[in-house]
DNA sequence: GCGATCTTGTTCGTTTAACGAACTAATTCC
DNA sequence: GGAATTAGTTCGTTAAACGAACAAGATCGC
């Protein structure tokens, strides 16, 4: 029961229907490849006739292809069809404190090429190696023509709309055009977003076939939290694109000082830097932060790796920002009730140790039965979610629904 | 960007165009009445032939009407167009702890009839004089071709698909089928909804003409504490229809105890009970709520009174409510940020008295300075949000756009 | 080996609705 | 009273879904 943005609205054509069938077949292809025509046709509950027309689109350009035939038990063997993704290429980059992460892959999440180098803060100085580093990673690889597209994923606050970062405090950076500037250095299209946002969107169009729940919170712990919000298999952005600050929720008024100025923050608690300065016997403050984000000292992986030698002050600092992870997520259950939760970040790497202490709020927190189950999900660091995330962000608007109404 | 649920899809047939434009008018000439066929054409960029045929449909069906003929400064005078709302109406039911009540309204929001009666426990009692009543109340008005359908909000959790009531504590309910029961006694159709989101419904689709904010939050402080989440003009409710139940966010481990079995809950500190025990000096707890609950001492509307009149315990236990309430707020702000927050229930009654402390925290916690400046609307109880709400859930579905995709 | 049967995929005439131009109606201006 | 202007309707054109008929390719029974 939506109602209709009468500032904003796209009212139908005779072509409207045409749009809506293809997309929902390409969808349809997407999810149980290989699959004939006379199955969508059964699927969408609809006439061969008008599959043959919609595959042909497709087929014309190119988003899918004709493969082997299949086996019949009975009557005419079925020509299966398949999504084409293997040479459409996309450039993904993940912007972090230390280094910026460059990969060269295609639409399904396959990598290609991955390189790094040390983040320059200047954003027109990052620009410039991003540009040069992206020509010669298309060049070597002889993708000029395939590329569709930039994906850029950043800690920090991002106007998807106009490709603007409105504030990236790790970054220093202040409502600073970004999508403008990639665009003309590369002539590529260029989508910008929040990190947690685009792990979110990773998760809703690259994850696992028919896994798509559509109603989820991804939330990711590194040196900041945040969380991308999934309704009706769709990001959250909020009215002035800065939803999903979940980290600044207060956990308890006398809690350690955070960043963002405020006390007791679930980042304060939980973050990398939260844990570090826990397992080092610190109070967690934005001086502490500081100096841990120099990071020439112990980092989590660290604390994880001494925890499972059995060093007890590690366990009990991992144990602890499971805790407060714990109540946090209890918040999102309870407000959001999301089908499930996803967990990203290096902290997954101990996830055997704070499972527990996680599992113990949120069912302690939980309204009812249902929500007291809602799974949590830690994805492994090794899986590059933010990559992926970028790369979806080229991708999704190739299969997403067209907007009517 | 959404994702194509290829699950549960509609297909556009050739029939889709046309729905889908025929509601795009049918909301123009809501938000714009009186308002003129070319005036349509011209707002939707599209032909005034096929205004004419979408207008023949709605006024043979009689969702609109043609008014007088408008003035013009030039050329012939156009023949405005105008909703029917006067003559469709709705029997709006909201149930609370103590009493029930029963509006006649139509589907603007007017008032016709207002009743109440003490609740009664036993679910199949309920529905049986709320039957009686419903029958005497159309006969009366001469209503029984006119009334449209019947809406009914609850304090709990509630499948609005399948019409039961999964949890109402207040009640003493769990998993009980209300929907067929009363649409069997009556005949009519029949819509259930939790309270705090009906409320967010209300806000919709019954809010002053160009308010509608497509994302906000309606936060209800009553007996209970919950919230009605709005994004892109749609109602969120979760995977389990538990969304929004931000009233057992933690606030503080040490808290008071609180009906869900934590501590420390934002209902604790904000509901009407718990500022109730904290003026009478109580430490808030469930004995404490249930013998607060029997209702035959003082109110909030009291407390509120006194506050008023100078009774300084009065003033600062609502002051400390209005903090730990911006406290909570600002987590839903800096998680989902909405345009606004609607604040909903008696204690708007003390809005000038607690404003400035809602407002100090929510900015102190505020992470950006637009989300800093997030209004906070306060709702007074005398505009009956909850049966408006009630109305909104049967009004809604005529106004709603198409699923398409 | 050959026709019956069954499934896949295409073609084509029909129907529906948007589209757009032409037309009628009503009003003001000169 | 005619030109100009705006509102609203009519109708021929076009795009796309719909559905029936048909062709292609496979198995099965005798």
């Amino acid at each position: 029961m939506r109602k209709i943005d009468t500032r904003d609205f796209r009212r139908a054509t005779r072509a409207t229907p045409r749009e809506v069938n293809r997309q929902i077949l390409l969808n349809l292809v997407r999810e149980h490849q290989p699959i004939s025509r006379a199955d969508l046709a059964r699927r969408m509950r609809i006439g061969r006739g008008i599959v043959t027309t919609l595959v042909n689109d497709l087929l014309e350009e190119g988003s899918v292809y004709e493969g082997a035939l299949a086996e019949a038990p009975r009557g005419r063997r079925p020509k299966m069809l398949h999504v084409r993704t293997r040479d459409r290429l996309v450039i993904a980059i993940d912007v972090r404190f230390s280094r910026t992460y460059l990969l060269l892959s295609d639409f399904s999440g396959t990598q290609i090429a991955l390189e790094s180098f040390r983040t320059l803060f200047d954003p027109d100085a990052l620009l410039n190696e991003l540009a040069t580093r992206i020509r010669s990673l298309l060049r070597t690889h002889g993708a000029e023509g395939n590329c569709e597209g930039i994906g850029m994923v950043l800690p920090g606050m991002v106007d998807r709309a106009s490709g603007r970062v409105l504030n990236a405090p790790q970054l220093g950076w202040r409502d600073v055009q970004i999508r403008s500037g990639l665009a003309e250095r590369t002539g590529l299209p260029v989508h910008v977003e929040n990190a947690p946002a685009a792990c979110a969107l990773a998760h809703i169009w690259l994850g696992p076939r028919g896994s798509g729940s559509r109603d989820f919170v991804y939330v990711t712990v590194s040196d900041g939290v945040g969380a991308g919000v999934v309704v009706n298999g769709e990001v959250v952005r909020g009215h002035g694109h800065t939803a999903g600050e979940f980290g600044h929720i207060p956990l308890r008024s006398d809690g350690p000082r955070c960043l963002c100025g405020s006390a007791g923050c679930l980042e304060a608690h939980t973050s990398n830097l939260a844990t570090l300065a826990r397992y080092l016997g610190h109070e967690f403050s934005p001086a502490v932060a500081r100096e841990l984000l120099k990071g020439d000292g112990v980092t989590v992986e660290d604390v994880i790796l001494r925890a499972r030698r059995g060093d007890e002050r590690a366990h009990a600092a991992l144990e602890d920002t499971g805790r407060y992870l714990g109540l946090g997520l209890s918040i999102i259950i309870n407000g959001l009730n999301p089908a499930q939760i996803f967990l990203g970040g290096e902290i997954t790497g101990a996830w055997d140790l704070i499972e527990p202490a996680i599992r113990a709020e949120t069912q302690r927190r939980a309204l009812t039965r249902e929500a007291a189950a809602t799974p949590v999900v830690p994805e492994p660091a090794g899986s590059l979610p933010r990559l992926r995330g970028a790369i979806a962000l080229v991708a999704a608007p190739v299969f997403a629904a067209p907007q009517v109404g």
